[in-house]
RNA sequence: GGUGAUGUAGCUCAGCUGGUUAGAGCACAGGAUUCAUAAUCCUGGGGUCGUGGGUUCAAGUCCCACUUUCACCA
């Protein structure tokens, strides 16, 4: 065990988000996960180092440089800037952000490929692949799209089919085209560098079973040991956003090789930093070998999403092992983030930025404190259930957490001048300090919904011992002065603890407390201490506010707004996914938001129609009750939320469009029987469309 | 399709190696209270623990089948 003169030394990652886009709330739940377990291993006294870095290279970024008219370098320097700002506003505190396009990972991973190659582990083989003759470059699999071989679905990507689910070679796709330049790709042979991973099998097997990984996640592994292991295709041909293979012109590593040597760079980095000289063996502290030699007796922790398990528990330590470097200590996967029960989703609005979540619910803690009432150690999906968000924050931190100190803190300050005076026992004190243990244990074994429940019931028992004391009766009695200051006093006693409990969690809060309560900074040990007698505390000002259900509802609304405000042209990600060109299939709810197809679009059956009464609806506010003749038999009755823009009157006689096709719908005015279309944005409307001169009622519009 | 997970009160979740009338928070109802940016305290209603079989003296907890949702398939 370690001491406080013996401290463990711990080097911690979280995965690298690729260069390619914007930090979401999925991504955060890793984040926040690692931020807090880092955080209460600070507050043990540990050393813990938490580094990370953007990962920079591969095809989708360098085509996304070119189709916005800057250098690969410019892209990722500008989305470093973006994602540094959105982590440090969730005080996500890494030791070190660093970016895999840097001189030290270069040098590492080109270091550890000679090493890999030294021990026999690399081959050549050369295969065929698509190749794009317009753009002269090689494809990966998610931009070659064409017919599916088995359903015949359109667009679909080079491995596997939206529609019916199957998976396929790129060269089964019927009529293939590139997504880059649309041409026809051409097969092409080229030579490509190989790990041998299958040579790796009887020490992976040797490793996982050494209590590196979860349960689930050796489950996982012992299926893909059944399976049988295949080389790992390493190189790329040039064009390509990375570093070139040494003695290998034209080639480059896969991404994927140099990614998780940018956790190494990235520490590597953080010891220059601390060694003013520049000589890294000779200062203080940090030695980079001492975490990363072979026989490091040092701990590696990797926080990572279930979705990239395959690459740090197989190809990872494999990589590590024969390039002579310590394996890690353990893999720590967590699962997806779904909202309100369902994969984020840009058409609900559930789709946010942690930009977006910042600029209308604007206390990052909030949503600290909810993932972590969520998380536990094992790789299932946590569910951001947006009106459980708001009645869990306000309930838990408002509620009981900050009112105790909000419901006792007046008295101390009018009555005794901020002086404190507590008991020299006190139960509740007692009781909340005997769970230091086990909330501890639970933040190490990553159960903070665990902790955080222990936590939740010791402030009830806070709030209780308030109510069975009654302050308030007590300042209105003569002679009760002493006791109200003590009970006072234990229920600020009672809030500090469980503010040292929640640091991990509520950093910023908990910073904002300890100059309220005029106390250092809280470290884990501080369990043992408590507020002693003539403490002065500072004034109580408000620490928190309530959140609001509108500011969800704006939130959703604003990222709905902003889909269609600016389509993207590149196929947005997968919600999950942020690691570059493996991960090749975007949901299809992505896809369609970009472009549909012809045949979508003659679904809608659009018709001119004519207005032929309009009138107001009893009792609706919104609604007017529309006939429009679209040259059937009988007129069709549509209600519309037109209300507010026009007069009825002025709009009997007029030709607008109407969806003459959507599936009727009961309204508490009567049927309506179809949609008229109209515009509108926060700049004014509806406004509703009129043809062009000669157009008549029924006409078709296409 | 294969594999791994998952399905417990209206909502979000606990339930360790099988053992008394299945728990919590939120929401809801009633009461108390007024110190606290309506917070707090007490009480209560509410679940055939996805479905169907099986093992057992005893199953939410083990086994089998089906099914829900999610993920992965290099």
């Amino acid at each position: 065990m370690a001491t406080a003169n013996n401290p463990r030394k711990i080097l911690v990652t979280s995965a690298l988000p690729y260069a390619n886009g914007s930090i979401h709330l999925g991504h955060l739940v890793e984040y926040i996960q690692t931020d807090i377990w880092v955080r209460f291993h600070k507050m043990q006294g540990h050393q813990v180092h938490y580094v990370c870095a953007d990962d920079t290279h591969g095809t989708p970024i360098m085509l996304r440089a070119e189709k916005e008219g800057i250098t690969p370098e410019t892209l990722i320097a500008n989305v470093h800037k973006e994602h540094s700002a959105d982590f440090s506003e969730f005080l996500v505190q890494f030791d070190n952000y660093y970016s895999t396009n840097a001189p030290e990972n270069k040098e590492l991973s080109q270091s550890i490929y000679k090493k890999l190659k030294a021990a026999g582990k690399i081959s050549t083989k050369t295969i065929e692949q698509f190749y794009d003759p317009v753009k002269n470059m090689f494809l990966p699999d998610r931009f070659i799209k064409g017919e599916c071989p088995k359903c015949h679905a359109k667009d679909q990507y080079g491995d596997s089919c939206e529609v019916c689910g199957a998976t396929y070679n790129p060269t089964e796709l019927i009529n293939a085209y590139s997504a880059v330049s649309g041409a026809a790709p051409v097969r092409k042979e080229t030579e490509h560098y190989f790990f041998k991973l299958s040579e790796c099998e009887q020490f992976l097997k040797d490793w996982t079973r050494s209590g590196t990984l979860q349960g689930e996640a050796a489950n996982k592994m012992g299926e893909w040991f059944e399976n049988g292991l295949n080389d790992w295709d390493i190189s790329r041909d040039a064009p390509y956003f990375g570093f070139e293979i040494p003695d290998a012109p034209g080639k480059y590593f896969y991404v994927w090789l140099d990614a998780p040597i940018g956790y190494m760079a990235s520490f590597k980095k953080l010891c220059a930093e601390n060694h003013p000289s520049g000589d890294e063996n000779q200062k203080s502290g940090l030695n980079f070998d001492e975490y990363w030699a072979k026989d490091s007796q040092t701990e590696l922790y990797h926080f990572i999403g279930k979705d990239i398990l395959y690459f740090h528990a197989l190809f990872w330590p494999a990589t590590l092992e024969f390039s002579g470097h310590r394996k890690p200590t353990q893999i720590f996967a967590h699962g997806f983030l779904t909202v309100n029960g369902e994969k984020m989703s840009k058409s609900r609005g559930t789709f946010v930025t942690a930009r977006s979540y910042l600029d209308h619910i604007k206390n990052p803690e909030y949503l600290r404190y909810y993932y972590a009432a969520k998380l536990n150690s094992t790789m299932e999906d946590i569910d951001l259930n947006l009106e459980d968000f708001v009645a869990r924050v306000n309930s838990d931190l408002v509620g009981k957490y900050i009112n105790i100190a909000s419901r006792t803190a007046g008295f101390i300050n009018k009555r005794f001048e901020g002086q404190l005076n507590p008991s020299a026992n006190n139960t509740v004190v007692s009781e909340i300090k005997a769970s230091a243990n086990v909330i501890a244990e639970s933040y190490t074994a990553r159960e903070y919904g665990k902790a955080l429940r222990e936590i939740m019931r010791l402030a009830d028992l806070a709030n209780g011992f308030v109510a069975d004391k009654a302050p308030w009766v007590m300042a209105k009695q003569e002679g009760q002065d002493a006791v109200l200051q003590e009970v006072c006093s234990d229920a600020l006693e009672m809030f500090r603890l469980l503010t040292l409990y929640l640091k991990p969690v509520l950093p910023k809060l908990a910073g904002e407390i300890e100059q309220f309560l005029n106390i250092a900074p809280l470290s884990w040990d501080a369990v043992a201490t408590s507020l002693l007698s003539q403490h002065r505390i500072n004034a109580y000002e408000h620490l928190i506010t309530r959140v609001d259900g509108k500011q969800i509802e704006a939130m959703t609304e604003a990222n709905k707004e902003n889909l269609q405000a600016t389509p993207t042209l590149t196929p947005a990600p997968h919600s999950q996914q942020r690691h570059a060109e493996h991960q090749q299939a975007a949901s299809a709810e992505a896809a369609e938001a970009e472009y549909i197809s012809i045949d979508d679009f003659t679904k809608v059956d659009l018709r001119i129609a004519k207005i032929v009464n309009a009138e107001h609806v009893e009792g609706a506010e919104k609604l007017l009750k529309l006939s429009l003749d679209i040259g059937e038999d009988k007129p069709r009755q549509v209600f519309a939320g037109i209300k507010s823009a026009y007069d009825p009157a002025t709009l009997i006689g007029r030709l607008t469009v109407m969806v003459a096709n959507l599936a009727p719908r009961k309204m508490k005015f009567g049927m309506s029987e179809g949609m008229v279309l109209a515009a509108s944005d926060e700049r004014g409307g509806p406004f509703i469309l009129s043809p062009d001169v000669g157009a008549a009622a029924g006409m078709k519009v296409k």
